[in-house]
DNA sequence: ACATAACAGTTATCATATAAACTGTTATTA
DNA sequence: TAATAACAGTTTATATGATAACTGTTATGT
């Protein structure tokens, strides 16, 4: 049994801090989708169908978005219930089915995008380059320990 | 209508960047958590309970984690149920609820706290000093990136 | 004092997340 | 080919989150 040390603490605090940053940022984005009528994981799934080269199954969604297959039912769900994307059954093979955004999504889209650039624009606006950079080495890093610490968690 | 430029994109995968590793850390937290029959949110509440000075109402516990009072409720019906916290009525006001942690609550902390501290550890290895100091200095600019882009949200 | 505002906690609804069990389909292999 | 494994999607259970409506209590202000 290991003792706990300050610094134990102080490394827990950093990551809070992160974690408590980062989940500021999220429910901004989730307010900000919320002003036209989609949730931001809605959003996400239809903007990922928009600019997708190929089509696209539920489990290609599930992947890029690092939900679970049983969410994306959900999501697509109430995407379809709203009109704005739906599903087609494959020929090939029957279990698969075929996601597509609709007019009305792509409209939606149309009307937020530009807006939602333009605030992470002024998110990122005291970041310099030097910044960005140094973020992504930290991010990378952090990475790294948490593949580092899955093994015996 | 602003046009979406290639620096929008970089911008906003910087940001998702930042969000994928945190719910990274999340998602890991939690199945650590998970193994010893408690969710993140539970430990959270029974450690600010074990280490808090003072008797700690609900709202006090809702303002420690960020969390609003009506899912602090189920959180505490949760925890009661499994007999880790318990509730108690303040005489003072009859409004007021004082919540506190049992033995049993105790037992859970005492069992995983240096566990979780350790990969907290792990996590963070590759970071030096300098690098942590980047982190919150990064972390404070995107700060008041959040606040700046509020106003017009 | 009485009306009103502010507050603490609960309940309800909706969206999302994980995990596990389940259905139907396709692939493998003995 | 028949049994089995792997897969795609759905469903169910449980936990959490945000909001809003609601109850009861306390504080305020005229």
């Amino acid at each position: 049994m290991t003792k706990v040390t300050d610094l134990d603490r102080l490394n827990n605090t950093g990551v809070r801090r992160l974690i408590n940053v980062s989940e500021a940022i999220i429910k901004t984005a989730d307010r900000f989708f919320a002003k036209f009528g989609v949730t931001t994981a809605q959003y996400d799934i239809l903007a990922i169908l928009k600019y997708s080269e190929k089509k696209l199954t539920q489990s290609d969604l599930g992947i890029n978005r690092v939900v679970s297959r049983s969410n994306i039912t959900g999501i697509l769900d109430r995407l379809e219930r709203v009109g704005m994307a739906k599903r087609e059954g494959s020929a090939d093979d029957r279990r698969v089915k075929y996601i597509s955004i609709t007019k009305k999504g792509l409209d939606l889209i149309e009307k937020v995008e530009s807006k939602y650039f333009d605030n992470v624009k002024k998110l990122v606006w005291f970041l310099d380059e030097k910044d960005k950079k140094e973020l992504v080495e930290i991010l990378d890093r952090l990475e790294r320990g948490l593949k580092r610490g899955e093994n015996d968690l």
